[in-house]
DNA sequence: ACAATATTTTAGCGATGGCTAAACTCGGTA
DNA sequence: TACCGAGTTTAGCCATCGCTAAAATATTGT
């Protein structure tokens, strides 16, 4: 399982993600908000992570001036152009992670917790991979039925 | 304050996780280390994650404190009995991550960077999944070999 | 309109993980 | 032995993400 030379490759860009999973996770989850409620709030977001609304306030200040987010004072949030795609983009990985792992036999609680950590460490490759899986578990389904 | 039940759940695992990982991946490089060359200096594990001796330093000293290293001032750094432990679980883990990204046809660039950033989200239950599809996998190839 | 309530913002704390610069220790060698 | 270089430690900076407490603003109901 060599891969030697590389070693340290792999660790630098895992390290760089975690400052681009906050991201990701907050704007997947202001355009479900905002999708099912027409308008996202702090407050909805510090619930649905379980965090304080003024860890959420930072961050969404953070993502603001990252422009990914659109904010006035005291007022609900919205996604810029950018957060908009950025949140489809995760939605369609994040949803394919998950199916591949109810494809897999894994339960719907446990597949939701490891979809949540997973995603945001799938390469587009990997994801494809993913999803080809989806296509021919599909299929075998097709014919056994 | 709650948690609902329903969709805080899982990020807050996640969340969680991002304290342990780091004494994943050290105490696996060190285990590493120590099985290639005897020996684990500050300067081995800075040079396999490619950041500052100093970065290494501050968060040995952490690991130590929770009891995964032990060290000695200006010594090298040797597992502790729960060190050991950890990175024998976590070697395993990844040895099956990495290995079930290649079954699914990932390259292997791809599935040592991705591995790495996977392994730490992927649940004891995920994991056997991951073993039932190596083990298929393989008895396919016997088949077709 | 005004008071009570809900929400957001600011201020300031801690932990973790990045960094550089500089001091310190250890080992090998002139 | 005395020194020099490799490696470690300390000091001190920054960013991110947690928190509580308290101030500011918006909203709602009487």
């Amino acid at each position: 399982m060599a891969k030697e030379l590389s070693n340290s490759e792999p660790h630098r860009r895992t390290r760089k993600d975690h400052a681009t999973e906050t991201a990701e996770d907050y704007v997947e989850a202001i355009a479900e908000i905002l999708g099912r409620q027409g308008i996202c709030r702090l407050k909805d977001l510090a619930e649905r992570f379980a965090v304080s609304h003024v860890t959420v306030h930072r961050i969404v200040e953070r993502l603001t001036n990252e422009g990914l987010i659109s904010t006035e004072p005291y007022q609900p949030l919205t996604l810029t152009a950018a957060g908009s795609t950025l949140a489809e983009r995760c939605r369609q990985r994040h949803e394919i992670v998950y199916r591949f792992l109810i494809a897999l036999g894994v339960d719907q609680d446990t597949a939701a917790v490891d979809a949540e950590g997973i995603e945001h460490h799938v390469s587009p490759q990997t994801l494809r991979r993913f999803e080809d899986f989806l296509s021919k578990f599909r299929s075998e389904d097709d014919t056994e039925a």
